[in-house]
DNA sequence: GGTTTGAATAATATCGATATTTCTAGCTGT
DNA sequence: ACAGCTAGAAATATCGATATTATTCAAACC
C-alpha cells in the first residue's frame, strides 16, 4: 500500500502527451474555449503532430476538448448551467454507487474506507498556511476517498462515470479556486459520510454526500469562475 | 420530423474511417479480442495510418477496442461477467434515468414517447419473415425509443451514459444473433413501460424496464455468444 | 529435452512534407 | 461607408517513409 504519486515513464509519445495535455486542461492551465493548435501543441510539449493529434482524439471522447471538422480542437468550454448539470449528475449517480456499494459491504471494504479517511485526515489541503497552495498528496488521497466510497459498487462501468464525474468537477474546482479559495470543514463532510456508511445507513450516507457536493457547486458558482 | 437512415458524407477521413470502424465493432463484423492491424485497417477502409490511428483512439477511449502500448489495438473482449456486469448497470442507470425524465415530464416529452413506440410498432423487427434479418430500420427506432424514454432527465451526462450503456448492450445482441435468434414479444414489454410512464408510476415503468433488460440478457447468456 | 539467446521479420510509433481547407485582409464596385 | 469577392496566409488533415519496438523461429547451450 504505496502513497507516493510518482508516474512511472510513458512508454509512448503518445501516451506522455496525452497524460500532460489531460493534466494541463483538468488544471486549467489552458483555459475553457481555449484553441488548441497542433503546431503549439507539438512545441509546447516537444512532440510530433501526431502523437498531439492521437491525444487531442483521445480527450475529445473523454469530453475534455471539442473538435470541430476542419476547424482543429478547442478546450471545452465551462457553463454555470453545465456545472450545475454536473453537480446534479454526481449526485444521481454517486449516490447510486454508494447505495449498492453499502448493500453489498464487506470487512475489506469497509477497512479501505477508514483507512482513506484517516489518510485525507492527516493531510493538508494547502502547501502553505496563509495562502491556498494546491497540496497534490491532498488532492490525490481526496479522489482516492471519493472513489473507495463507490468502488464497492460491483460495477465498473458505474465507477468509470464516477471518476469521470469527479474529475470534470476537479476541473470546476481548479478554476473557482484560481478565482477566490474558501475555506471549508471539508473533513466533517467526508467524516459524516463514512459513518454514516459505516453505520449501514445507505440513505444517510446518500444525504450527506449530496450536501457534500451541493456545497462545493455553490461555493464555485459563488466564486464566478464560470463567467466569461 | 425525418425517420431517414442517410448518412451525411463525412466532411474528413478520419470521421469517415471512425465511424466506419465503429459501426463494424458494434455489428460484430471485427470479433471480439481481434487483432487491429493498423496495415491490415488503412487497406479494408481504403484509409491512411493516421486516419485509422485517430479512430482507433478514439475508439479506445470509448471502450471499444484497447490499446496495448507498442502492442496495438484489438477489439475488447467479452465475458458473461462482462455481459451480468453491463447489464446490472443499464438497469441501474436506466432506471434513475427513467425515473428523474418522469419527474420531469412534460406533455412534449410524453408525445415524443407516444410517437417513438408507434413508430417502432409499425416496423418490422426482421427483413424476412421466414430468417432474421436485421432491419436497420427497426435497429434505429428502437435505440430512438430507449433514448426517448430517458431523453428527459435533465442531465446530457446522464444520457450520455445510457448511449454508451445501449451500444454495448447492442454489441451483445449481435453477437447473440449470429448464433441463435429468438422470436419474442419485444413489442408487449416496450408497451408495459410506456404504459407506466404515462400513468406517472416511475416504480413500475422501472420495473417494466428492468424485466426487459433482465430478459434480453438471459437470452444472450443462453446463446452463448460469450463463450470463447 | 527443454530453455535461452539472437538475428531476421513484422508491426507499431513517429516524423517531415504535402495537399486541402479555413481564415484574413485588402480590394473593388456600388 | 459597406457588402461581396479574391488572393494570400495560416492551419488542419493526410500521406509516405523511417526509426523503434515486439515477435518469431531456429540454433546453441545447459
Amino acid at each position: 500500500m504505496s502513497t507516493d504519486i510518482s508516474f512511472e515513464p510513458a512508454a509512448s509519445l503518445t501516451l506522455s502527451t496525452y497524460e500532460r495535455l489531460r493534466a494541463d486542461v483538468l488544471s486549467g492551465h489552458w483555459s475553457p474555449g481555449y484553441k488548441l493548435g497542433i503546431e503549439a501543441l507539438r512545441e509546447h510539449y516537444a512532440s510530433g503532430a501526431t502523437p498531439v493529434r492521437e491525444a487531442l482524439n483521445r480527450l475529445s471522447a473523454e469530453g475534455w476538448v471539442q473538435h470541430q471538422d476542419q476547424r482543429g480542437f478547442i478546450v471545452t468550454p465551462v457553463s454555470e448551467d453545465a456545472l450545475r448539470e454536473l453537480a446534479k449528475t454526481r449526485v444521481w449517480v454517486e449516490s447510486l454507487a454508494l447505495t449498492q456499494s453499502i448493500q453489498a459491504t464487506t470487512p475489506d471494504w469497509e477497512e479501505r474506507v477508514v483507512l482513506a479517511l484517516h489518510r485525507l485526515s492527516k493531510t493538508k489541503r494547502s502547501l502553505q498556511a496563509d495562502a491556498y497552495v494546491e497540496n497534490p498528496m491532498w488532492e490525490k488521497l481526496h479522489r482516492e476517498l471519493h472513489m473507495v466510497l463507490i468502488s464497492n459498487c460491483g460495477s465498473r462501468w458505474l465507477i468509470g462515470f464516477c471518476e469521470q464525474l469527479y474529475d470534470q468537477a476537479y476541473r470546476y474546482r481548479q478554476l473557482a479556486v484560481k478565482t477566490s479559495y474558501k475555506r471549508r470543514q471539508e473533513l466533517d463532510e467526508h467524516k459524516a459520510v463514512v459513518d454514516a456508511l459505516l453505520a449501514g445507513d445507505a440513505a444517510l450516507a446518500c444525504k450527506k454526500l449530496t450536501a457534500h457536493y451541493d456545497k462545493t457547486a455553490q461555493i464555485i458558482l459563488n466564486s464566478g469562475a464560470t463567467e466569461a
